[in-house]
DNA sequence: GAGTGGTCTAGACCACGGA
DNA sequence: CCGTGGTCTAGACCACTCG
């Protein structure tokens, strides 16, 4: 594409103006731009869809649903090496929406990285909801799958064949790995993203 | 917080550049702008995450994988009540990754919207490729769930009870509905994100 | 009505990195 | 090297919307 300058001249706006518009543009996706080499029309426009990551408190009470949580099992030990740390703190715990089960918990904290969380009541307030206010992170990734219930089964009052829906969630300070979570949803659940 | 005007003279910058900056925290999500009212930090800071939904040829050929695709069924009729249109073209096909089984299709385009696609043969290029050259769109929707592979199991030589993730997507231009698909894939499969 | 964010201008300097 | 995008400034007008 032409450059700045001459895009400003063309359409007689400040070259500002020009940056404001094709940055917009590059965020979608739609253009690439590099120094020196200009402004170039991405050849795959790869659609990007956003999807919200809401605490799963805020998220089911925003749906007007009360959420509960049970502590199943809380130990120290060494994370699993696809964490990226050593001593960890393993958590399991279930999500109830009404009472209801909705979401199995199975987390690995970094204590090296969040010592104190050694000290708190989690059953009183979920890793979920702690974390969040007291670990920032900077980066994450997350994978969705799908697994049979098999040993979840009992949780979710389903046969052990149903298709469940499986979110890994890793997250990172700047380079230090702060969790690995995996949250396997209840029967029919679905993870919602727009684009 | 303070309005824009303030924190420029705060920090001895330019209000454009404060503005700038604000910007990019709402667009993260971290903070909430409205005119009159002011700026506020977000109560529950609702993590976005971000997706990258290529064409499934070139998601593939990414990653080095060559792509083919069987056309299994081509007929028209009228959309499900949920597509938000009436007559329609009805796709089934198969998505093959180096000669195996890698993503089931089943699609409903809108014929009032595309109706070129009735002159297209889709046994050489697929749906989704030609829908992306050919029937640009302004926002969808997709949402992420998990099913038992039941029917679909011989395709991809699985048990029946094998759990895949299926990816309904829907796309509308301005207000017509163009298409709606779902994708499932094979045992595995893993939806990708970013935050 | 008035204060807020939204947007634009004209000009400037700079960092990057391709030719 | 030097053209490109990245960023900032100082100032201005405007649109929205809350009190």
């Amino acid at each position: 594409m032409p450059n700045e300058a001459d895009l400003a001249r063309e359409f007689g706006v400040a070259r500002a103006t020009v940056n404001r518009a094709l940055r917009s543009l590059a965020d979608t996706g739609l253009i690439e731009r590099r120094r020196r080499a200009g402004t170039h029309v991405t050849m795959n426009p790869v659609r990007r869809a956003v999807l919200s990551i809401p605490v799963i408190r805020a998220g089911l009470e925003d749906e007007g649903r009360r959420h509960s949580h049970r502590l199943l099992a809380k130990e120290e030990g060494e994370a699993p090496d696809d964490c990226g740390f050593g001593p960890a703190l393993h958590l399991v715990a279930l999500h109830l929406a009404d009472g209801i089960a909705y979401a199995y918990e199975d987390r690995w904290v970094n204590l090296h990285a969040v010592p104190q969380i050694m000290q708190v009541d989690l059953t009183q307030i979920s890793a979920n909801e702690w974390l969040v206010g007291n670990a920032p992170f900077t980066h994450g990734d997350l994978s969705i799958g799908a697994r049979r219930a098999a040993d979840l089964a009992p949780h979710f009052t389903c046969s052990s064949d149903t298709a469940l829906v499986q979110v890994r969630r890793r997250t990172w300070n700047a380079e230090e790995p702060i969790t690995r979570v995996d949250l396997t949803f209840a029967p029919g659940h679905e993870v919602q993203a727009k684009l």
